[in-house]
Formats: C-alpha cells, structure tokens, sequence
DNA sequence: TATAATTAACTAACCAGTTAATTGATAGGA
DNA sequence: TCCTATCAATTAACTGGTTAGTTAATTATA
C-alpha cells in the first residue's frame, strides 16, 4: 500500500467534505445546506471546511465543477466510440442517463441551478454546461449535414433530452407513492428503470428527427 | 364603486402578500425567500405575513395553490374548446407556454419542486401535479385508441413536454447572455420567442406520435 | 363598543465565518 | 536512534448578523 491509514490526510478530508457536501447540497439546496451538519455528517470540525473551501460558496463551486467535469468527460470518452451520429447522438442520451441515475445529486443540482438561471455562481455553471450543450449541437448539425437528421434545433432539443432525464430520475421518489395510492388508472412509470426511459427517449428522438413523408 | 379605498382592507393585503410572495419566492426559491423583505416588498408589517398565513410554509403552501390552480383552470378551460386529441394535445402545450412566458414563477417554482421531490410540502403539490398530468395522460390515451396516437407513454411524454417549457423559460437570460459572448458558434435560441417554441415543440411531439412508416 | 387589522419591539435559534490555541507528522541534525 | 523545530491539520469556543415567529399594545371600522 502506497499510504498508511493516518489520523492526518488532507486529501482524505477534501474528498470526505466534498463527497458529504454533494449530497447535502443536492438534498437541501444551497441556501438550506448547513455547514454545520455537513461538518456534523463527516465527522469532521466546521472549521475544516473553511481551511480547505475557503467559504460555503467556495465549496459549493468545487462541487459543481467536479461533478460538470465528470458527467462531461463520461460523455466525451463514450462519444468517441462512434462515428455516426445518430449513434453519437444514441450515445450521448443513454450515458447521461446512466450517469445521472447513478449519481442523482447531478439531476437536483442541475435543475436546482438552472431554474434559478445560476444564481448562485453564473460564470461557472455556464462555461461547462455550454461545452456539454456545444457537444450535442455538433452531433446535430453533423447529422444534418449527412442528411440524417432533418429540422434539429438543438438548443430545444437539449433541453428535451436533459429535462425529461432529470425529471424522470429527480422524480423517482414522488411516482413511486403515486404508485401505491391508485385511485385514479395513472401509469407514472414508477416500475421504469432509468434503460427503459432512455430506449424509450432514444427512439422517440430519432423519430423526430427523421425527414417526414 | 362597491368599496371605497380604505386604510384598512384584509383581503387586499392578503392578495398583495400572496402576489409579492410568488415573484420573491421564485426568485429566490423557498429557504433564501426571508419574510422581512417580503413585508418590506409588500409595505406591511412582517406580522401580517404571519397573521393571515400562519407561518411560512402556509404561506407557501398558498403561493402553490394559487399558482397550480391557475394553471390548471387555464388549461382545462381551453382544452373545452377542442374535439379531437391531436388539437387537445396541441392546445395543452400551447396554453402551458403562454401561461409559463407570462407568469414565469411558475416554471421556476415548478422545477424547484420537482428538483426536491416536493421538500417543502408533497401532498398537495401532489395532487395538482397528478390532476393536470391526468388531463395530458387523457388525451394520449383516448388518441391512442381512436388510433391517431402511437406508442405514447404518458408519463415520459409529459414530462418532455413542462420540462422543455419550463428549462426554456427559466434559462432565457442565461441564453441571451450565452448569445453576447460569441466566440463559438452556438444557437441559444436567445431571440426565439415562446410562440416559436411552443411551435417545434408541438411539430415533435406530433411527429414523435405517428405511426411509424 | 366590540372586533378585526395593524404595529413596534422583542426573542430564541441558527448560521457563516473567525481565531487562537493544540495536536500530529516529518525531516534533519547530533 | 532519539531529539527537536517546523509546518500542516485539527479543534473548541466565539462573534455578529439574520431569521422565523411572538406578543402585547394600538388603531380603524361597522
């Protein structure tokens, strides 16, 4: 083993807070998240956090970016795998679902950020979700210019992709108690696992993107 | 004129409490919202705020009433005004669009809530939801049967439909913004008014439920 | 005059952030 | 191998400001 257990390791603290805050932040919101029970949650003193993020918004930053730059180099790496673009385009919707259902704070982060038109911290949030959103606007303008793809406005259609995937994951909780109290015929999915909802998403977009006639 | 202007009027400074706490909490979502500056905003005492509402959360809670109510009598009235499911479709996210564009708290309120599987209050953003996703779920099922629809599923569908329109909504001044600094060629759709919006959205959807070849 | 509406002033809890003191690891010298 | 000086990591205790919510007194209305 290259390191001892120790009862000092900085970078083990960093990892600790910052794994504590993801899911804090992702719970309760920005404003709600306290330090004091993140520091509680990670057994550490409140003061650790400050030492190491400066303050909560500092914190709250180094959060958003680890958690941007992972769900984009996922997607990046999966999508150099293609080289159609109806599979880049495949690609790019299943791996952000798989990703955002096996870490849902990404979902309640982003959404939690995107309907507050990124109050919290505007430059960053923006720089990294435009790269993401510049990915899939290549893939779409290739495509059209293959002739595979037919009327594409990517901007709407990102949003398609990415809201109904956070909804359905960030929803997850409240279908399932729908579920149970059935006195209305309502199917909310709450079976659906995240695969299901994103065949279903994959062809219903290349549906849409198919010349009509 | 059947009430002349008074010092003194309850259900006035209720209603300009309710109308101030929409835009404050939307703007500000539930736990930044603070009751001083929502007085100051309404020219009341703080007191009031708690006099007619309880506390907070009641205050909310009724902010949420108004707004779902609202929305789903917009949509309920309108949906009166159709026959067959591919106009009542059209007429749903139609009318979802121009209520969002016009009282945009609701969007922003919207996705806060469903961002936090309903922290704040379940039960009754509950049932509004499930009512008006009722409504949509309806007129998949009975186009769906008069065989206009294929392969819907509700639940998926609807939340591609309020998802987009909300995103588009919230993040419209994050996309003017994106549309200033220009220094890679991206369509942030930052001039397309809500019309044109809703517009694509209802060709897609349209084109997403025909039957395929 | 009774009651509903309104107010100023208060409280207790909480929260982000600070500070000064303490503890543990470690590298270098004897 | 031990001693020690240094610095990084950690802590308890504190601060000033904010917040939701209360209360008791006051004012307007019918």
């Amino acid at each position: 083993m290259s390191k001892k257990v120790q009862k000092r390791d900085a970078e083990a603290s960093k990892a600790l807070i910052i794994t504590h805050a993801k899911s804090l932040f992702s719970e309760k919101g920005y404003a709600s998240a306290s330090m004091d029970e993140l520091a509680q949650r990670c057994g550490l003193n409140k003061a650790m956090v400050f030492y190491y993020f400066k303050n909560k918004k500092g914190l709250y930053e180094a959060v958003m970016r680890e958690v941007l730059i992972e769900i984009q180099e996922a997607i990046t790496e999966e999508n150099k795998t293609h080289s159609k673009p109806i599979e880049e385009l495949e690609g790019f919707i299943r791996t952000y679902a798989r990703y955002a259902c096996e870490h849902p704070y990404l979902p309640a982060l982003l959404l939690k950020e995107l309907s507050d038109s990124g109050a919290v911290f505007p430059e960053m949030l923006f720089t990294s979700m435009r790269q993401l959103f510049a990915l899939f606007s290549d893939i779409l303008k290739r495509g059209e210019e293959k002739g595979c793809f037919d009327n594409a406005i990517p901007m709407i259609l990102y949003f398609m992709v990415i809201g109904t995937l956070n909804l359905m994951v960030t929803t997850k909780p409240l279908r399932l108690k729908a579920a149970e109290l059935d006195d209305i015929d309502l199917d909310t999915c709450a079976a659906c696992d995240i695969e299901e909802i994103a065949d279903y998403i994959v062809i219903k977009i290349k549906q849409m993107l198919k010349e009509p006639k």
